[in-house]
DNA sequence: GCAAGGTC
């Protein structure tokens, strides 16, 4: 008997062979140069194995013919117009081998991801492999970790594919090309014949409008934005140390009060006291904690705050690193490893560095190893990002990628950072005060992993019970600052807290507003704020004002389709119920959207002539503040 | 010329 395995990359037809044959195959290339096939026996199961993968999803939905030219119909019949789906036409190869693998084959066995989507690609796969052998037998293995024996064990024990899922994925599929192509024709042939600055499509999608949504809001935020003045007592302590004034700040326990009088005869009572008290000296270990295992939207965030790269970027190199072997699969929700994965040997591997080789051998040799931190997420598919080898060559932005995937392994490897804190806190004149110390004793994962700052401060010795004179109380002031205009590393974790996109659409998402020209990035100084268009703004408020409860630029509506998917997974809801009542929600936003367009109109309007008015600064779109600073 | 989700 000969079992087709499929697989959803080629990375994991690769894992998988390399497993269950022991290392004894043969390997056939393809058309695709991307997809090879291996051959070997597998005595466990008496069968001949055939092992090969898809690249991702191999059909793909459009609209019929009919509908596909863009002044074909009212765009208001994309909703129920009809939709082919038919093989990529770069996915061609990939579905020919299939076909013609699926034909020496008795059984089927889908090795896809086991999440939604790698359920959705296993049934595209039996869809093809059915067309030219209907009675092929299929299956289902089921692992959470390419380790040997779960691979084992999936081979052995093989289920069925999961239909639920599959059928979730296909609704969200059709309702987003449905609603996609329908708002986004209507507003382009909307717009474009009324702006001629508008040369572009105007794209509408459910989750790119949702992140200019973000982007927007806090640009409103940031316009808003109204200065206010606070007061604070300051309190200090001048300690003569041979000849060296210094001086120990005390921090109010109130922090900041925003009405004077208040703060005033609060001020005014602490005034008539003469000595202020040590209340109590409190000295405790404390420790700085190491970070979580690295997550894509994790490399993606802190990537793009400390190498200054975007997202996009980010995930590109990491996607260059992994298929020239230096990091595992760079795309993966994963921040715990596997209690049985072989960190040490990963370790080993470092050992050559020259910058970090001297670290990764104390964790090595000198009893610095400690186990990573477990994060709440498994994606039950891949392990945290990690270097898988050691790369010496590395130039230019891919070394620096590499670097911090490597140090931030090297410091989930090793211990959190040991200090020593004191607390001490004073009373005086009826108000609290209090000051920290720190003192590091163990830097630890420190020394490798310089991204994070840990400072250490003296604090002279304060015994309770003792003293003394203020050199300083003061009353002081101060005004409340402007929020910051989103960096792409902010809007990266906004959606993915509100579950917009996934971990490999995130960044493109970000692109795509850019591209679109809903959004333009302005540098200031190091770091990249994502400002408004003046078009972008009108088109956000322009939705806003048509009054939806559920805005087209708020996260509402996606989380909803989500919650759907969710329901069609568990069989609570069919595919068709989920297509059908999404569709008729979006009918009526639709039509509530033409009926009212000329709001967007106006709104689109008035943004974008204040810009263009003369000696103002042209019509490039742009509009809005500096980026408002964070002190 | 439309979407978002896989993958390369």
């Amino acid at each position: 008997m000969i079992v087709l395995c499929v697989a959803e990359k080629p990375s994991i037809s690769k894992s998988i062979t390399n497993i269950l044959s022991g290392g004894q195959f043969q390997t056939r290339s393809t058309r695709s140069n991307i997809i090879k096939n291996y051959d070997f026996s597998y005595p466990h199961s008496r069968a001949n194995f055939t092992v090969t993968c898809v690249a991702g999803h191999v059909l793909q939905h459009d609209f019929a013919q009919s509908h596909r030219k863009w002044h074909s119909c009212d765009p208001f019949e994309l909703f129920d117009a009809p939709i082919v789906t038919e093989v990529a036409p770069d996915k061609k190869a990939i579905a020919d081998n299939l076909t013609a693998e699926a034909l020496k084959a008795q059984q089927l066995m889908i090795w896809t991801d086991c999440d939604r989507e790698g359920e959705n690609i296993g049934a595209e796969i039996v869809k093809i492999c059915r067309r030219v052998k209907p009675g092929i037998i299929v299956k289902r293995a089921r692992f959470s970790a390419i380790i040997s024996q779960q691979i084992h064990h999936a081979a052995q024990h093989p289920v069925e594919l999961d239909y639920f899922q599959a059928s979730a994925v296909e609704a969200r599929i059709i309702l987003d090309l449905r609603i996609g192509a329908a708002f986004t024709r209507m507003q382009t042939r909307t717009l474009q014949p009324l702006f001629q600055q508008i040369t572009g499509v105007v794209s509408y999608g459910p989750c790119q409008f949702p992140t200019l949504g973000f982007v927007v809001s806090r640009f409103d935020q940031v316009q808003a934005f109204q200065p206010e003045k606070f007061w604070y007592i300051y309190l200090a302590l001048c300690h003569d140390v041979t000849g060296n004034k210094e001086e120990t700040p005390f921090t109010w326990s109130r922090g900041h009060l925003f009405d004077f009088s208040v703060a005033y005869a609060l001020y005014v009572g602490v005034l008539e006291d003469k000595m202020a008290r040590v209340t109590k000296v409190t000295k405790k270990n404390t420790k700085k904690w190491k970070p979580l295992p690295l997550t894509t939207v994790e490399l993606q965030k802190s990537g793009s705050r400390l190498l200054k790269l975007s997202p996009k970027k980010i995930l590109d190199i990491a996607e260059h690193l992994y298929q020239q072997g230096f990091v595992s699969y760079p795309r993966t929700e994963t921040d715990q490893f596997d209690p049985q994965f072989d960190l040490a040997s990963l370790i080993a591997k470092q050992v050559a560095d020259l910058a970090w080789g001297a670290f990764a051998s104390s964790l090595r040799d000198g009893g610095g190893f400690s186990q990573p931190r477990r994060g709440k997420n498994n994606d039950q598919a891949h392990p945290p990002i990690h270097p898988t080898a050691h790369a010496g060559n590395l130039t230019g932005d891919e070394k620096r990628v590499y670097e911090f995937i490597t140090r931030r392994f090297l410091a989930c490897c090793s211990k959190d950072a040991l200090g020593f804190e004191t607390t001490v806190e004073v009373e005086y004149g009826g108000e609290d005060f209090f000051a920290k110390g720190l003192i590091i004793l163990e830097r630890n994962y420190l020394e490798v992993y310089p991204y994070d700052k840990w400072n250490g401060k003296e604090l002279p010795d304060f015994e309770e019970g003792a003293t003394f004179v203020p050199s300083v109380c003061e009353l002081r002031d101060g005004t409340t600052t402007k929020p910051s205009l989103l960096t792409e590393a902010d809007l990266v974790g906004i959606m993915d807290k509100n579950g917009i996109g996934t971990d490999a659409t995130i960044a493109q998402h970000i692109d795509t507003i850019i591209d679109r020209e809903y959004v333009i990035p302005r540098m200031e100084g190091s770091v990249k704020y994502l400002v408004p268009s003046t078009f972008g703004i009108g088109l956000a408020n322009g939705y806003n004002d048509i009054g939806f409860d559920r805005s087209l630029s708020k996260p509402q509506l996606r989380r909803e389709t989500e919650r759907n998917m969710v329901a069609v997974c568990q069989g609570t809801k069919t595919k068709n119920d989920m297509i059908v009542e999404a569709v008729e929600q979006y009918k009526d936003m639709y039509i509530k959207a033409k009926t009212n367009f000329a709001k967007v109109i106006s709104s689109v309007r008035s943004h974008i002539d204040r810009d263009s008015r003369p000696g103002e600064g042209g019509n490039d779109r742009n509009g809005g503040p500096r980026p408002g600073g964070n002190n």
